[in-house]
Formats: C-alpha cells, structure tokens, sequence
DNA sequence: TATGAATGAGTGTTCATTCAT
DNA sequence: AATGAATGAACACTCATTCAT
C-alpha cells in the first residue's frame, strides 16, 4: 500500500517535468495510457487474469493490440502500472482519513471502514487486483505478489495493532496472525460483492468491525 | 463439502457397468485415474493453475497426453475430480470429529482445529484447490467454483455459528458474515505455510481459535 | 566438419536404441522429421534465412506450424538438426574419399574436388548452411556459426597443409591464411551455381584446383 | 564500386533543386542524413542486419523512427545509401593508388593491399557490407546484391588480370574465377578481425599478396 | 523539419483436443 | 487400454510504414 508497490510509478511521469510546450502530446499518451489502464482492469475484474490477453484488453479499448505495445513495452509493465495505479488510488483514499484517527482502536475500525468503502466505489480496482495477486507470476513461476512481497499492504494495520497493544487498549493476540485474517476478510469482499448484488456493505462494514474490536479490544 | 461436489463424480465411473471380463481392466482404469489425480494436485499446487497444462500432468504421471483424455473426457472434469477427492477427502477427516463434540463452542474450535490439521497434513491438496477456486472458470467466463457455488462449504460453520445463537452461547452477529471470515481465514493458511515455511502452525491455529472464540462467544 | 556438429546428432536417434516392435511408429516420426528438415533446408535455401519463417517451412512441407512444434521443441532446434544433416552428410561424402590419397598434395586436390561434387549434388545444402552461418544468432546477439566456430571445419583442411609442409612438397605460408582462403573459394560457389546456371563446375573446379595448386606446392 | 552502386545516388538529393532561402536547411538535412546513414552502418555491423530495425537505427542516432523515415522514404533506400556511402569512399581510397602503378603484377598487389587497407581502417563498413550482401533481398525474395550485381566490383581486379594475361606477365588462368576467389579472400577478411583481435592485419595482407603472386605471375 | 501515435501483418510458441492405430 | 501424430486457435511481441500535427 506504501513505497514497494509506488516505486516505479513516477518513472512514466517524466513528461511533467519537461519544459512547457509540449503538453498538448504529452497529454494525449497520458490519456491513452490512463484508458489502457482502465481497460486492463475492466478486462482483468471482468474476464480474469488468465483471459485478459493484450488482445481483449486493446479490444475493450477499442483499439488494437499495437496501441498497447506502443505506449507500454511489455504486458507485463502494463501489469505493474495496473497495480500501481489501484494501490496508490486506495493510499490516497484511507490514508488521510487513519491519520485523523487519534487512538488505535478509532484508527482499526477507520482503517475497514475506509478500506470497503473504496473498494465499494471501486468494485473493478478490487477484482482486478485480487486476480493479479493469485496469477501474475514471474519467469521463475513464482508469484510476484506473493504473501512475502503483500507485507507492506499487512504493515499497516500490523502497526495499528501493536500501537493498539502498546498503549493497553488491545488484548495481547499475535499481531501477524490478527493482520492475516483481517485482510483476508477484507479482500473477501470484493468477490462477495460480486456474487450476491443485493449484500448490504454498510452493514457489512459494520458486521466487519464488530468482529475485530471484539476480537483486539481489552474490555 | 458435500453434494454440491461430489454430483459428477459418478459419471466417470461408467467402467463398473462394462460386461464382466474386464474388472482387473477396471482396476487397472480406477488406479490410473487416482494416479492421475494426485499428479494434477501436484502439479497445479506447484506450478499454479495456468501452468498445470495436460502436458505437465501427463509428464508428472510419466505419460503423455494421451493417458490422460483416454481417462478423462475433458480437462474440465479432471479438474472437477481433483476439486472432488479434496473435499471429499477432507470431509472424510473433519466431519467424524466435528459430529463427536456437543456444545457449538467446542464445535468451532475443532471445526478450526480439524481443517487446519488436514490443510497442515495435506498441503499440495490445500494449495491446489486454491489454485483452482480462483481461476477455474466455465466457458461464460465466470468463475466456476465462485463464492456462491461455495456456499455448501460454508454451510457447516455457519449451521455451527447458528446453533451457538440459538443456545445462548454465541454472541449476536451476521453468521454469514462470520462464516465467511472464518473460512477465508482458514483459506489463509496453506500460502502462508508455503511463504513462511518456518511458521508454527499450531501455534497459528490457537490464534485463530481465539480471535473466532473471542468475536463469537457470550462473555 | 566433425565432432562439434555432431554432438547432438545421436540425441534425437534414441528410438534406434529401444526395443523392436516399435519401428513402425518411429518410422513415421523419422520420416517426418526427415522431411521437415529436407523442406526446411529448402526454405532457407530459396527464401533466405529471415524469410524462414515456421509457417513457410511447415507450408513447403504440406502441414501447418503445429506439426513442426510437434517433431521439434524449437525453431533452433530444428535448425540445428538442419546444420547437422548437412555436415554430416558432406563428411559423409568426403571424407573417405580423401583418407584414399597417400600424399598431401593428392589430399589437397581431393579435397576440393570432392567438396565442390558435393555441392554440385546438393545445391541446396549448401546454399542453406551459408544462409545459416551468416545468420543464425544466440539470443546475445552473436552469430552462433561465426569464425571461431567454424574452427573444426577449417581443421581439416589446415592439417592437410601443414602436412605437405612437413613431408616438404608444400611451401611456407601461413596454413591459417591459406585455409581461410580456400574456404571462402570454395564457399562462394554455390551462389555463383544460383546466379550463372551455364556455369561449368567441372572446369571451376579445375580452375580452383590450379589455383591452390600453385599456391602450395613447392616447384 | 562504380555505376551500378552510385545510380540511385543522385535520386534523394532533390532538396539541392529547391528554389533559395532553404539552403541552410539543406545542410541540415544533408547532416542528418550522413548522420543516419553513418548509424545504419553501424547498428547492421554491431547487430547483424536482421536485428538492425529502424527503431534500432534512430535510436543510435539519438532520434526517433519518424526522423529516419522523413529523411528516406524507404528502409531500402536507406540500406542502399548505405551501400553506397560504402563503395563510394572505398574507391576514393583505392582508386588513385591502385592507377599509380604500372605493372599489372604491382597493380594486383596494390589491389589487395590498399583494399586491406582500407578494411582495417573501416571496420564497420566492411561488416555492414558483408552484412547487407548476404541478406538484402528484394521484394520477389532474390538477393538484391547477389554475385550478378557484384560484377561491376569484381571488374577491377578482373581488368587487372586480363591486362596481366595480355602484357605476358600472368599465367594463363580464368580471370573470373580467380577474380571470384580473390574478392571471396579479401571480403573474409573483416569477420576474421572481428573474431580475433589479435590478428596481425599487416601479415595477413602479405600472406594474401603472396598466394595471389604465385597464383597468377608467370614465372 | 520533425515526431508522437497508430496500425496490421507477421513471428515463434503453447495448448487442449481429436483421431487412427 | 494406450498413444503417437496432428491440428488450429490463441498468445505475447516486433516491425516497417503511415499520418496528422
């Protein structure tokens, strides 16, 4: 959610930095860009990672495949910018809101509640990524978002649960394991979502936060 | 864990109303197939879903494609018999030890218990269905074995969850919501166990018996 | 000419190896492969080597690109069993006729002479192993034939010069120079075969022969 | 190394006919393309000629493809200025040198050295070269500079010989096929300086000077 | 004069499936 | 009961070339 899965994002900004002038063209590559993009989480959330070949995606764009491959190398870049777009879109989001939180117990109910909200707003954004993390694996066939490379994601709530612990408010649990299982029960949601169309996520969310406060919170 | 996943296995099993003459044959096809089997387990727990074409099967199995469309009419149903020996299997440990408790308290912890003694006994099994639970889809494009068709498997926990409301041992709470916390934080496990291979799961599963005892039971 | 081209000639004739019974079947698999390298030769020889293509060669012989990929795991496979048939086959030929001769300046002679017979019958080869030499390249770029490679080619020719120069019917020059020399003579005749049909290849050979005559042979 | 490769020069030097007050653009446009064609050349001897894309070309000379097609129509008028710009300053170097002598015996031996020479001292150009021959092909598949349109380059030396032949200081030989082989020598010679570094170029030119004065001189 | 954007045909390769034996 | 051979659709990717600006 933080610097791992942000690091190459700005690579592909450089165009911002450029003298004025030349905005006109270096806007349209960032719109097309930003629609591949779109594109490729629509197909992905849609048709899933094994069936979202180049050829869908440039399909769904209402381009051919050679548009994808001009402004992004690889699929595999292409990929990357997904990923990082979902993270940094979801960081932008909860981020603020947990930093207004003052104790750690606030802080673990803001953290859910922002986090199903955006994925509430952002139902493609949460298939997508969830498809990318069980399939997209390196040449080696190992997954590249694995559980090792996901402990960024789990650093934060991990945080707010040994703050929690820290200043006496929370019971003592292991914090990893307690991490775990709410970001499982979190990226349960998604799918949920999906499946049963008519599913309440307010009060989800709430259900969701019972369960964690009754399971972290010293009474 | 029951019906649901067990409908088609008798339609590959059309051998047993052959003429008489051919049983040792029988044998021989029933040994196969388990052979069969258990190498697809192998080989999608190891290489994912995407890789495990028939050809690596098949090379697992030390034969070639053909063995196995001899055996198997489509990869679709191999698929399906392997999503079948894995519950059916799992089932077969759980359930006797389930059925053998009688408050729903002590149901839970060992309905936690059981699973994850089989998923730490079974680990290829675990990873396989995994595997196969995210990316097998029909021919629409939907996922086959999605969150719905899931619902049989969540049945148990929350028939269990419901129980301990209706006695007056559990808290109130959505036992849907609950049940598929609870199995997805199950479903946690078998990644971890491979990405952390020094975790102690015991040590895992009394965390997990605690934050579910904790969110579940009248205190 | 020798050992470093036919390294890997044996590993495909396995089947030779096994059994009886099974000739039958591994005579198809012969023929094809045979054929498919006979139409692959051609396609290079006629086309070009960055014409070559998969699809061409599968065309020429009368299947489709599968049937290729079936008999070979590569592209470069299946080119390298193209070199290998060609060297192996002009060995084949020269070889034994060269051993016959008693002194170098016999050897010589017969060495050209039985080059250029076996490229008068086999134009094509030769025409396809020059495409390959100039062309063929590892995935780092470097020409995988190059000069140092053709070292083993050029050994025989070279040990045949230093010969003459040690029994003194030769004079001094430089053995390397003078193999590099000869080869190239003798390389350049299958284009000129191509482009001057009405060519006389007895009299070139003569001429060729004359020409290296006077360049060794002490007077 | 005459006519035959300096024909289409003259076709893409239109901008020399546009009306005044361009003029300064001109020089521009006549630098840009020397700088193109100076990268060509370099990118086919560095990467071989397949790999030698237009991308690749541009790239090297700091642009893009866009540049490259503005200033040559064609990727094949590009390649042909190529050779052109080769052959040209080729002859420029040998031409003077080779008229200065008298004797054809001092002409041949002029012929191979400032030829040698001139390889030494461009190496690039002696690898595009040999890469373009052996690979430019026209769009009906035939080699555009076959051993048919190398015959205004091997008429040099072929001249050399005849005129040899006729003052009585030569042998009698086929002029062609001695020719043949003597171009086949000389163009052998910059894959060799390639491939190994440590090649004395100095001896190998006398090497190839002698085994062409004993081939040819009348003793 | 320059170039960013787009395109479509082509490349090598994989794979589930069929079929004759 | 088994399998070697074949097939055709799909995939990621490359490239020369065109075009509007």
């Amino acid at each position: 959610m933080t610097k791992a899965y942000q690091a190459n994002y700005n690579l592909t900004m450089e165009s911002k930095n450029k003298p004025d002038g030349q905005k006109a063209l270096s806007f349209i590559e960032a719109t097309r860009r930003a629609q591949i993009i779109a594109c490729a989480i629509e197909t992905i959330a849609t048709l899933g990672y094994a069936q979202a070949s180049v050829v869908q995606i440039a399909k769904r764009a209402g381009t051919s495949k050679g548009v994808v491959f001009y402004h992004f190398t690889d699929k595999e870049t292409l990929i990357e910018q997904v990923v990082n777009e979902v993270y940094s879109s979801g960081t932008q989001y909860m981020e603020p809101r947990i930093k207004a939180q003052t104790t750690a117990v606030e802080m673990l109910k803001t953290y859910i509640q922002t986090n199903l909200e955006f994925i509430g707003s952002h139902r493609m954004y949460a298939r997508a990524i969830a498809e990318i993390m069980a399939n997209y694996r390196t040449e080696g066939g190992k997954l590249r978002y694995d559980v090792v490379a996901e402990e960024p994601v789990r650093a934060i709530p991990e945080m707010i649960l040994r703050k929690g612990q820290r200043d006496g408010l929370f019971k003592a649990f292991d914090p990893f394991v307690m991490a775990v299982t709410l970001r499982r029960a979190i990226d349960a949601v998604p799918a949920m979502l999906e499946a049963y169309p008519e599913l309440d996520l307010d009060a989800y969310t709430q259900e969701l936060i019972t369960i964690f406060d009754q399971a972290t919170r010293k009474n």
